[in-house]
DNA sequence: AGGGGGACCTGTGCGC
DNA sequence: TGCGCACAGGTCCCCC
């Protein structure tokens, strides 16, 4: 499911059900996701509080009293839900937009104030980990990351530099949680696409001016789809339940054979398979 | 060392 | 209607 600007959507739909409230009770209905549960996941979870919910690249980082941190990968179809109790509800809430098949609700977490949140995940690609709060620095999964796309760190220069030398095409290398953290199939073609870059250029080969480009592409286009929520495909929904709508503004994903949406160019979205992944692109405006 | 291909899972949609 | 295949928003591991 769940790119940069999704993760940053469950977010914000996670934090009135979540933030500031205690954990009553964790049930996991089968014993991992990708990887294993945690150790004493329920024990390390039960009684305490989330005092903040943070989000790295496409990591949830659910802060507790307890010192630790939950860490929490959708992979490709991992969803929260969250159910409020009857008395909670105002009228208009959208609690539970659409139900998911209960036999994938893998982790049921119970809320102080009768709010229950589901973790469903069909396919499974997604993982839990904690560690304590502060040892991110030491956590496989967070050091090494690039930088957040719409933080002051990212610029045309530093990505120039983290694709410097990479022969790689450079569709892959944004793909690369190293160079530029947070982006996944969807959005780089669409950053591609937006800076009039073929997917299939050599990485080393985006010097200066192409790099600001590209950069400033990616950070609007993040910027862009974590406004309007997100991306909704098949039926991807914020923790609130509420869709995304960037999908209506895509230019390229998903739409081989469309014309081109850049104006005069007059080419159509062709499909490619790179690294054994869809690409899209026009191959008229973007050299 | 960097890069490509396959593996990990289940569901859905399409063509025959 | 039913079957089989291709494909899906992500990473991780292995091998060249």
């Amino acid at each position: 499911m769940p790119e940069l600007p999704e993760v940053e959507t469950v977010r914000s739909g996670l934090i009135p059900a979540l933030q500031g409230r205690r954990v009553e009770q964790v049930v996991l209905n089968r014993p991992n996701l990708r990887f294993p549960f945690p150790e004493g996941m329920v024990e390390r979870l039960a009684g305490h509080r989330v005092e903040r919910i943070d989000r790295r690249a496409k990591y949830l980082l659910l802060r507790l009293t307890s010192g630790e941190t939950l860490l929490v990968h959708l992979g490709m179809s991992g969803r929260f839900s969250i159910e409020a109790a009857a008395a909670m509800r105002q009228p208009g809430d959208f609690v539970y937009a659409a139900p998911a098949n209960p036999k994938h609700d893998h982790v049921v977490f119970e809320i102080e104030g009768g709010v229950t949140i589901r973790y469903n995940d069909p396919r499974r690609f997604g993982f839990m980990l904690m560690f304590e709060t502060g040892s991110e620095a030491g956590q496989p999964n967070l050091a090494g990351l690039g930088p957040e796309p719409n933080s002051n760190t990212f610029s045309g220069p530093a990505l120039g530099a983290a694709l410097a030398g990479k022969r790689t095409p450079v569709k892959s290398a944004l793909l690369d949680q190293r160079v530029v953290a947070g982006l996944g199939n969807i959005y780089v073609c669409e950053a591609l696409h937006r800076a009039g870059i073929s997917p299939l250029r050599e990485a080393r080969n985006i010097p200066g001016v192409r790099a600001e480009r590209l950069a400033t592409a990616i950070r609007n286009v993040i910027e862009e789809a974590i406004a309007a929520g997100g991306s909704t495909l098949k039926d991807f929904a914020g923790a609130d339940g509420a869709l995304g709508y960037f999908q209506h503004r895509f230019n390229v994903y998903g739409r081989e054979g469309a014309a081109c949406p850049t104006s005069g160019c007059g080419g159509a979205i062709t499909r490619i398979v790179q690294a054994g992944r869809s690409t899209f692109f026009c191959p008229s405006c973007q050299r």
